[in-house]
DNA sequence: TAGGCCATGTAAAAAGTTACATGATTAC
DNA sequence: GTAATCATGTAACTTTTTACATGGCCTA
């Protein structure tokens, strides 16, 4: 957890188009919530916060007749940080956690009769996510195949979406691969 | 974040053996280090919280003539603990926070050349955790390929070890494939 | 008119990082 | 003797989650 990465997804999120906070948390519902996402509770504490720094600003649209929209636009600070964040090179690989594979570390302790059930539920909920990926794929680059005929801000949706995809079909196809050890293993005991 | 995983991941790892918090700290640098992570000053005061609650138990153990080494144990409630959490279904799956992807997302505004250095730099980064894991892997796995022949000790190391290094090749693989995308598309650019 | 979504906030608590602090042991 | 590593802790701060709280809009 490092310096401010919330506040660098916001200023990300905006450049883009003018948002609100309701708008930026849906975002992290969709594509780039697989890899950031942050409650709306965090991130109206933010947002106001940007607005004090004047990385940000704000006005209002009507959205009806009484309730307003709070929305945010870069100021020329903020799209100077959000482009000094950009270039920053990583220096290491931050721990991705995973609680199932934390779990499964300490497998010794797993009754053999329950480890299938547990891959399984993985594999249920992943194969769930994965085709949530594909459906929004297919959504905004099912016809035009070749990334190279996308545009920069297209082509920034395409990475993300191909990387989590892939990120899932690599995931499952362990969680295959693993669960097939795990039945030969108890196959192999029974026989004994 | 959720439900206390710092404290199943330290009963976890005092149920293969007793530990001190530095013992503990250790660990998070090696294979289970690829799913969980923790700084020392947070685990030291987990300790003192789990021993309140009962779920260890302390012993010295000197270290040379001077150095208290404190140990610490499972308690019955303890292995208890471990164990429903142990079996416990995940509901859904959590954001696997990823820094550089998060970047990518936001593409449109990184200049065009400013691009491969990015890639080069996480691939460099990947690389390097690669060599790592595959040094791990085969220090233990080395001469016993057959995951059948391990126990359920070591079948737990050797998935988290194989989780993290086919991670890490797919990850790899789709930087590669992503950066010949941004090589032909700077490539397209400037013949026009 | 009711339920789901749009919309915005605050407060308290939990989790995690960074910095400060200290001292022993080991191997060269 | 000195540097790396072993060993343990606290304090301040940042980040994230959970819960509390409110009210408007839209569609069936």
């Amino acid at each position: 957890m490092s310096r401010r990465i919330l506040k660098y997804a916001i200023l990300g999120l905006l450049s883009k188009e003018d948002m609100s906070g309701y708008d930026i948390t849906s975002e992290f519902k969709k594509a780039i919530g697989q890899f950031w996402s942050a409650k709306h509770s965090q991130i109206y504490v933010e947002l106001k916060k940007l607005l004090d720094e004047d990385s940000i600003s704000q006005y209002i649209e009507m959205a009806g007749v009484k309730l307003e929209k709070k929305m945010y636009s870069l100021t020329t600070k903020g799209k100077e940080e959000l482009q000094n964040w950009l270039l920053e090179l990583d220096e290491n690989v931050e721990t991705e956690k995973d609680i199932f594979a934390l779990r499964l570390y300490f497998l010794k302790d797993i009754p053999a009769e329950e480890i299938p059930a547990l891959f399984n539920n993985q594999l249920k909920l992943r194969t769930e996510k994965l085709a949530f990926l594909k459906e929004q794929f297919s959504f905004y680059f099912g016809v035009e195949k070749n990334p190279l005929n996308l545009d920069a801000e297209e082509l920034g949706h395409y990475f993300v979406l191909s990387k989590a995809i892939s990120r899932e079909e690599n995931y499952i196809c362990w969680l295959n691969k693993s669960l097939e050890i795990i039945k030969n293993k108890n196959a192999d005991n029974s026989l004994r």
